[in-house]
DNA sequence: TACAAAAGTTAGGCTTATCTAACAAAAATA
DNA sequence: TATTTTTGTTAGATAAGCCTAACTTTTGTA
């Protein structure tokens, strides 16, 4: 049994490390992630080491064991179950989903997860887009290609977004984009890198951090 | 906000006073519930007086504030509403919920609350046949009759359980026993107070403890 | 390569929620 | 009523998770 505050630093090791590729982090950078100092994450750091669920030494980087990656994307599933439920059974909205689905990843019952991804019809994808990891621990690969990377002229469809603040989708929403949209991008500007695109026949003109947050196929 | 230790401290004097009718708790008594010790149990006392939320004096008595009372009926009404999902829509069984919904009552989220309220058709009572409160905070009068107080020869109906316990419950469904029977009480013995009565034409024997930990109407 | 900047660590403190041990007040009883 | 028992309180300790301030190691660059 983890508490908490181990759970989370588990969750966000993982997506410093598995998740974007990197394979290593820094005390500095998951301290930032985390909101919490580095001295903080250093002791942190000791405790995981002691319970093995990191791999780390004095000054070196850090890794997950497969025991503490494991954990972490346990931490990862019941987050995205839950803001499936929230979603689709409750009539939250997407931007909605996230705050709380931070406390509910934390309930400690294997037969309640079990059961609520059954309820769901075991799901694929979360409300963003992300794909929820099977009870095994099977994550799908995680989208590479950005609406940032696609060349003029070429189409594309919204699959996720890689920002999951209320900030970042309330202003999706308001632009009107919504998963699955089918988008093209008509020109990518060279000076401040602005990208206009067209859905549903409506040009709309984003930014390079907009653009690069979301996940196209 | 308050931690999941202050709002079970609030919940459990609920239980201590305006649910049994006492309506003043003793710091033993309370610390017993809570297994913690009597040390522990009146360092919490004096912070929850400092919010305004428990109404007590140095070796006095102590009771709830219109406050800590709402807040405590608020903890019940989320533990009651989860028990409610987990065992009509997840499939829990009656022993399987109260654990989990120890967990699931502290999440904070008004709307997470009030949606699910909505999802389950605002029910009335948990499994156990208790009540559950409404949003405002109005309560059902909880049942006061059990069955060791029906007179033999009379006939009742079972409407709730006192003791929410896995023990308990799974000894209860043992019996063949379950929400909404019909009893009829044969006898009751005078020398140890057991207790014979027939449900579906079966006649089974029960101890005065077991006969006073079910509700009846 | 030497040194400044960045990254990481240690030491010592704080708060919350718990404990034990010793003490004080109230209640029960002889 | 005096004394014992029960109940409640205080003081001091501990572990978790966080902090600041000072220090050390590593890295990047002039």
């Amino acid at each position: 049994m983890l508490s908490n505050a181990e759970e989370n630093y588990l969750k966000t090791l993982l997506r410093l490390t598995v998740q974007s590729g990197n394979k290593e982090a820094g005390t500095n950078e998951l301290a930032n992630m985390l909101g919490v100092k580095p001295a903080t994450a250093n002791d942190m750091l000791k405790k995981l080491k002691a319970k093995n669920l990191v791999d780390y030494e004095r000054y070196g980087k850090i890794r997950l064991t497969a025991a503490g990656k494991k954990w972490g994307i346990d931490i990862v599933r019941k987050h995205r179950l839950w803001e499936t439920f929230l979603y689709h059974k409750l009539g939250f909205s997407w931007d909605e989903v996230h705050e709380v689905a931070e406390q509910l990843e934390h309930i400690q019952s294997a037969k309640l997860i079990d059961k609520l991804d059954e309820f769901l019809n075991f799901p694929q994808y979360d409300p963003h887009g992300d794909p929820i990891p099977s009870k095994k621990g099977e994550m799908k690969v995680v989208y590479k290609q950005t609406l940032f990377d696609i060349a003029p002229g070429k189409h594309c469809k919204m699959v996720a977004v890689k920002d999951n603040s209320t900030t970042f989708l309330k202003y999706v929403v308001n632009l009107g984009l919504g998963l699955n949209d089918k988008l093209r991008v008509v020109s990518k500007n060279d000076f401040d890198a602005q990208v206009v695109i067209e859905v549903d026949g409506k040009k709309i003109s984003v930014s390079k951090k907009f653009a690069e947050n979301i996940f196209v196929i």
